[in-house]
DNA sequence: TGAATAGTGTCTATAAGACAATATCCC
DNA sequence: GGGATATTGTCTTATAGACACTATTCA
């Protein structure tokens, strides 16, 4: 039964006009990390208009009105770069109003993280969507803006204030390793603890103490030993684990 | 000297129309959080239009085409619930395309600090900005939308998402205190280790050690002894601290 | 003087860093 | 066998929890 205030309210969104007030633009962009070499690497693709045009740029699209924020991020990243079901999760929304020039674009950020071993092939664009070694100026989980640089070690300037989104993506892959293990998605389904601890070498840019990283990692529980061990080595094979919530799913 | 590129940029920019498209609304939410009698509380508006008229909230509204997303927080913060200057962190955006019945509203969401020494009188609108307990129903760091209750503990159901973001702000809170001396925004300037604890105790909703929180604060030189001691107590006056930080700033 | 909490000292268990010894593969 | 890394074990040090004891205020 409908009461009075339901009425009045089925009223008042008949009439709403969304449009009595200028609404600002609003995009997502991703930062698609994974390993390569021990090094951290973005996907960067060159924007193909203006602003910035011919600029390295995180891949990025404006929000549909009808779509999850989630849902745009997979999108974007499916159509610009060639990636799909990737692991996603919300970074922060910049908002800064001169941070575009057309007009006032607020970006809801993601970052995904993907195993080399899993990376669709990128699209092949004239060489537009490459991967760019992300270098961290800064220690710890300071944050700051990131540089990347091209496979030939030229210094990439990035457009728009993205920069500043990588270093945000850096510092919170930082903080997470703290407390949950991030390596899943970075690493293919089997691998050895010193794949594992490269990993986390590479987020956390600089090294750890082998022994206490390996009774850490086997003592937290979140690993399963396959029985199986790697091979044509050149030295004695480590044996391969892999991640128990990974393998639940 | 302008480059071809710039020329053709500043003919893009010139011709560039932000409506071609149709935009999301964009809003701020913020979630003021506060101590009292060892429980938090947050600060909840009753909502004076439809949709959701008479319900419960956080104090929130659309984001002006030339504020940053920090000061839009901070507008809504003072104009709805008469706080001014409290500490605000960006929280996450929520935008789940049914979440509010006008039309598309995507809602950046805040969290701020205040020690309840430092909050303002709130606005006497007949009652209709008011603090609510918050009860969260989960552990850890799992996360979760909470529960508000009245000041006669009678439950309060929240209007749009509320809930959910009240849930992020506890969440987020808890992961801070492992690396941040978050206790500064809620306590007066200075204060005993037992009133620290009870900060720490409240927002991580368990019981601490006394002899190592105590051990663990004063080794992180966080602190900074006083050399005075609170009074009127019925039993030994603790020392009152410092939070360094503050006191550099 | 007694109630109540502050503050100190000590003991134990656990986790991290360092280092040595042994194991196992490929060449 | 030699090179290279895995794996195990031990020792030392730092930190957390538990508990006992002393200190200081107000009523």
């Amino acid at each position: 039964m409908p009461t009075r205030n339901d009425q009045a309210e089925d009223a008042f969104l008949r009439t709403y006009d969304p449009d009595a007030y200028e609404h600002p633009s609003v995009a997502v962009d991703v930062a698609l990390l994974t390993l390569t070499d021990g090094d951290i690497s973005v996907l960067l693709v060159r924007r193909q208009e203006h602003p910035e045009l011919g600029k390295w740029s995180l891949p990025g699209g404006f929000v549909h009105m009808d779509e999850s924020l989630d849902d745009a991020a997979q999108r974007v990243l499916a159509d610009k770069a060639g990636q799909s079901g990737v692991f996603l999760e919300q970074l922060y929304s910049f908002g800064a109003p001169d941070r575009d020039p057309r007009t006032r674009v607020i970006s809801i950020t993601y970052y995904a993280l993907v195993a080399e071993e899993k990376l669709q092939p990128l699209p092949r664009d004239g060489g537009d969507v490459e991967f760019a070694s992300v270098h961290v100026p800064w220690a710890g989980e300071q944050g700051g803006p990131v540089e990347a640089y091209d496979p030939r070690d030229q210094r990439i300037s990035l457009a728009f204030d993205h920069a500043d989104i990588l270093g945000m993506a850096v510092k919170r892959l930082r903080g997470k390793l703290n407390y949950t293990p991030v390596g899943f998605q970075l690493l293919p389904e089997t691998f050895t603890l010193r794949r594992l601890q490269d990993v986390h070498e590479a987020i956390l840019g600089r090294k750890l103490n082998k022994d206490s990283f390996r009774r850490r990692m086997l003592a937290s529980g979140e690993l399963e030993p396959t029985g199986a061990h790697e091979s044509e080595v050149g030295h004695r094979p480590a044996e391969l684990y892999r991640f128990k919530e990974r393998s639940a799913i």
